[in-house]
RNA sequence: GCCGCUAUCGUCCAGGGGACUAGGACGCCGCCCUCUCAUGGCGGAAACCCGGGUUCGAAUCCCGGUAGCGGUACCA
């Protein structure tokens, strides 16, 4: 089995691309196949090199590796060249002049139902023969027999004239070239499948192929939250937005997958080998699915609880860019979801107390004060700094007070963080060390 | 307009003639745990688009309607 992943260079790889990626991976993995990697950069105006190292980037952040390419749909010119002149040769393909008004006229005329038939012509734009009678059936392994009457098909346009070949003509022919025996791709393509047959079958009749019609599946299209096409304003969009958001790449292919797809039984989290191992194309769905970032919120944060400490210290370091994160993040990998929380819940402990006047204002008060300064001497007078010697030292401070444990906690909180958020307060304060810790707290009671 | 596709809780995924009183997950609500936030545990609300037909029996098969989506480029 042969698969390819072909996007075209338009910028940042988009989700639904990047599950087409993912799908295409977990089938060739599944069946010990190949996976070619081609960009389809035949628009010359959106297709630059820093759009094509974008899509190559998203693939590597995804570990998504591939056995073949990137192949230039560019540099393969040559070739489609002597394709093109082949078909034209041997009359499956003409020069016409027809501009899209000339088409609307013609329907016109003929009946929206009645496809584009023009006129061969010494120069302009090369359309490929459409045959008037019969259909074309495209057996596709998602969705079943799809049938395209030739009658409905317009001659399509296969170059432009000036030689340069258009996309439909350029896929099949790579596709051919490239062995490939299984076309997944977005549902989007789906009327493009029969154009494409179409010229397949032009090539094998002038013999530039003996290949067998590759097999095609066709994947429901991803939407955003409101069933509209996805884009920026549902938040994250591209893989690379993914990536900022603080997503971990396996989560994120764990939940791709489940958007079109599912086991079989009612198993929701799926390590990228269990992905492999169950992954088939039969098992794809037909339906549209939504991307909803709650749920692979979630994912991520089981993920994230997964992962082992040195493990989740190097992610950590690696988005933030800061060094020695390993013990605020053991401490903080239980309460965040995505890499991007945290900053926000830890991030005081290591850059000093924020400011929240209503924090200080619920939990600073005169109570809350003299709490704090009992906490402090304590604190001060404990034996050791450990996390069990501080609990030690703040439960003999809320058993003299005859308090509850929030009203010592949270004043202290409030003192060493600026907020009412944070990591467990034992460990904060271990984590701060003593000297730091009361530090904090003289600097909290000296205020107002 | 024309061509094509799709339709199960708010969302994702199961169920594909009787096992359905329709299952699991996210989210939501409630309770428990608890130093905040989380995590964890327990419980709850929540769906077969509508109308015909086939059948002893339909969420499941067929037809129609409706809705949504894709395509309809000398874009990909």
């Amino acid at each position: 089995m042969r698969v390819r992943f072909a996007p075209s260079p338009t910028g940042a790889l988009h989700i639904g691309g990047a599950r087409t990626a993912l799908f295409n991976w977990l089938l060739a993995r599944h069946e010990g196949g190949e996976l070619v990697l081609r960009i389809e950069d035949t628009d010359r105006e959106r297709s630059t090199p820093e759009n094509v190292e974008q899509i190559l980037d998203a693939l590597r952040w995804l570990e998504l590796d591939w056995d073949e390419g990137p192949i230039l749909q560019t540099e393969r010119s040559a070739r489609h060249q002597e394709a093109l002149a082949a078909l034209l040769e041997g009359g499956h393909a003409y020069r016409s002049q027809a501009t899209a008004e000339d088409v609307k006229a013609y329907k016109e005329l003929h009946g929206s139902e009645r496809g584009f038939r023009g006129e061969a012509e010494a120069e302009g734009a090369v359309r490929l023969r459409v045959p008037d009678e019969g259909a074309t059936v495209v057996q596709d392994v998602v969705r079943g027999a799809n049938r395209f009457e030739h009658v409905h098909m317009d001659d399509p346009v296969i170059a432009r004239a000036d030689g340069s070949v258009l996309y439909n003509f350029a896929v099949a022919i790579d596709d051919l070239d490239s062995a490939i025996t299984h076309v997944v791709r977005g549902e989007d393509h789906v009327s493009n499948t029969p154009k494409q047959l179409l010229v397949i079958e032009a090539a094998r009749a002038v013999g530039l192929t003996d290949a067998a019609d590759p097999l095609y599946a066709h994947l429901p299209l991803l939407h955003g939250p409101d069933g509209k096409k996805l884009s920026k304003r549902h938040g994250a969009a591209s893989v690379q937005e993914l990536r900022d958001a603080g997503y971990l790449p396996e989560a994120v292919r764990n939940y791709l997958a489940l958007l079109g797809w599912g086991a079989g039984d009612d198993s929701t989290v799926l390590s990228t080998q269990e992905l492999v191992d169950r992954f088939t194309l039969e098992r794809i769905s037909r339906n549209p699915a939504r991307f909803d970032e709650t749920k692979l919120k979630w994912l991520n944060g089981v993920y994230i609880r997964e992962l082992d400490e040195a493990e989740l210290t190097r992610r950590l370091e690696q988005y933030t860019g800061r060094a020695d994160l390993a013990e605020a993040a053991r401490i903080s990998q239980e309460k965040i979801h995505t890499l991007a929380d945290f900053m926000p819940l830890a991030g005081a402990l290591l850059d000093g107390p924020g400011d929240d006047p209503a924090a200080r204002e619920r939990w600073l008060d005169e109570d809350g004060r003299a709490a704090l300064a009992d906490a402090r001497e304590a604190l001060a007078q404990a034996p050791d700094f450990d996390q069990a010697s501080i609990e030690a030292a703040l439960s003999g401070v809320i058993e003299r007070r005859a308090a509850k444990p929030r009203q010592v906690y949270q004043p202290l909180r409030v003192a060493i963080t600026g907020t009412t958020i944070s990591p467990g307060i034992f460990e904060s304060l271990a984590l701060l060390g003593r000297e730091e810790t009361l530090r904090r707290i003289d600097a909290a009671l000296a205020r107002s």
